[in-house]
RNA sequence: GCUCCCUUCGUCUAGAGGCCUAGGACACGGCCCUCUCAAGGCCGGUACAUGGGUUCGAAUCCCAUAGGGAGCGCCA
């Protein structure tokens, strides 16, 4: 730790509440407080809800509660304050007037009175002439008198940011290496809407700058939309973070993940009863590739990361890869926390037995019924062995289990003197029986936990011809 | 259409001119262990998108091509 001694980073996470915590989302703000918690940083949460419409509560919620139980916990956020707050832009509007009409006044922003209508129409346009569709600057030589006229109409405009031409904007990006972009490519863009609230262009841009983040991570389609946001911080004399732009995460289809996937919110993974352990390791090295391959702790991630190694391309989210950390996620937690996971009033006994066969939540179910509960019916492979070893052979079965007390090893060793059996042979059948299932845990130990009368009760149905 | 990005095993990735007949992990197949599954051990197959250069030598550098993606929104 003192031998390189790294300048702490300023990261943050700035989801708008307009949904649960989207896997890809989950992803970046791991990596991005893996790098403030590796350099001894700050992690910030802004919420970015100037979208009335859409924003809500209840989202910003959950997705404070998922990122709690991910252990993405926040130096600086909206419920822990900090020197920067607010924390949520609703509640940013004065510090956005002040520099909107900062930009105003030094002639880097004028209003534009162009409806939607008319911005639509002029995009379908230059669309179908083979032009990008940008905007053409209707409104950027109105003068004083022409706007007076407008507004005297009661027209609201909105504000867009006056794109100074011939200008190269150039930035290293931490994941992608030099960028360079010409003004000459990009429209005049709308930095409030015609409601007086910011866009996000603008005030994720001056935010960062405030906030002092110096490391912005974000996904790859924002690539694109860098340079603006320079020029915006540049004409307002604010600082830049540095930018870093991670590769998209797609479905194993190589589509961008979503629903159609099954899960591709952190909340429905943990809703599963996928452990934050086994989310965490797999998204780590998804797109990024650490100095070790097992599995890490969340305490040891940091250490481990390494920022260098973030991923350009996109990467394909695997369900299988997941149920590996998910496995070895168990095979670290101790039967109390185990029990406690699967919530279900368990014995530690049972627990201990099952653990190995118990992947999530639900895979307890049929082990829970064979130790205090119903089988269910037999499928045909079960079938095949029951019928294979014949009535003969449960109805000794049955009568060695009287003499047994309920202990395998002494069940096996009077079913074989008198069938002959041995093996899987002699095994399989009684495993098939008294569990419904021709795999599962060890079998003395669930016939220990079940009911002499539940024992008795599935050798014996075996015991009839069919 | 314009601008930009991406492309190594099925998947995640290592690789920054010779250490690469390309390494690891997951998944898969086989064997061992074992009443079975899991775990564990051993073994195995499969990848540098294509085509040209540059070089004694290229997965690594350059140029094209192809295929994927993003942005050009009063969404973020």
């Amino acid at each position: 730790m003192s031998l390189n001694n790294p300048t702490p980073v300023i990261t943050r996470f700035a989801p708008s509440p307009t949904g649960s915590l989207h896997l890809g989302n989950a992803r970046t703000a791991l990596f991005s407080h893996l790098w403030a918690r590796k350099t001894g940083g700050k992690f910030i949460l802004r919420i970015e809800d100037t979208d009335a419409e859409r924003s809500q509560a209840r989202f910003r919620d959950q997705l404070m509660a998922d990122m709690r139980w991910l252990g993405l916990d926040w130096d600086e956020g909206p419920d822990v304050g900090g020197p920067s707050a607010p924390y949520s832009q609703a509640e940013r509007g004065e510090f956005y007037w002040g520099l909107f009409a900062q930009l105003t006044v030094r002639d880097f922003a004028y209003p534009c009175y162009c409806t939607a209508e008319d911005l639509e129409l002029s995009r379908k346009l230059q669309r179908t002439s083979g032009k990008p569709p940008r905007y053409a600057g209707t409104c950027r030589g109105l003068t004083t008198a022409q706007r007076a006229e407008r507004d005297g109409r009661g027209l609201k405009p909105t504000l867009r940011f006056a794109v100074p031409g011939d200008l190269t904007i150039e930035f290293t990006d931490a994941v992608h290496g030099p960028q360079r972009f010409s003004s000459n490519d990009i429209g005049d863009f709308i930095i409030r809407r015609e409601d007086g609230t910011p866009a996000f262009f603008f005030c994720n841009a001056v935010d960062d700058s405030a906030m002092g983040v110096t490391q912005v991570l974000r996904g790859d389609d924002h690539l694109t939309n860098t340079p603006r946001q320079i020029m915006l911080l540049e004409a307002l004399g604010m600082r830049c973070p540095a930018y870093g732009h991670v590769g998209l995460l797609v479905g194993e289809d190589g589509a961008p993940l979503s629903k159609r996937h099954g899960s591709a919110s952190a909340h429905e993974f943990r809703e599963r009863g996928f452990l934050s352990a086994a989310v965490l390791n797999h998204l780590f090295r998804l797109g990024h590739a650490g100095d070790v391959d097992g599995w890490l702790s969340a305490a040891d991630m940091p250490a481990h990361f390494r920022p260098e190694h973030l991923g350009r391309a996109p990467a394909r989210f695997e369900e299988s890869q997941l149920m590996h950390w998910q496995k070895e996620s168990l095979e670290r937690m101790s039967a109390a926390e185990i029990r406690a996971w699967l919530a279900a009033d368990d014995s530690m006994q049972f627990i201990e037995l099952v653990r190995h066969n118990v992947v999530l939540p639900a895979d307890a179910i049929p082990w829970r019924a064979v130790v205090q509960g119903e089988l269910a019916p037999l499928g045909t492979e079960e079938q095949r062995v029951v019928a294979a070893a014949g009535p003969e052979f449960f109805a000794a079965a049955a009568l060695a289990y009287e003499q047994s007390n309920a202990d395998l090893k002494a069940l096996t060793a009077i079913l074989k003197e008198r069938t002959g059996r041995k093996g899987a042979d002699l095994f399989m059948p009684l495993r098939v029986a008294l569990t419904g299932q021709v795999h599962g845990p060890e079998l003395a130990s669930l016939l220990k936990l079940m009911s002499p009368d539940t024992a008795r009760r599935r050798l014996q149905l075996h015991a009839q011809n069919p």
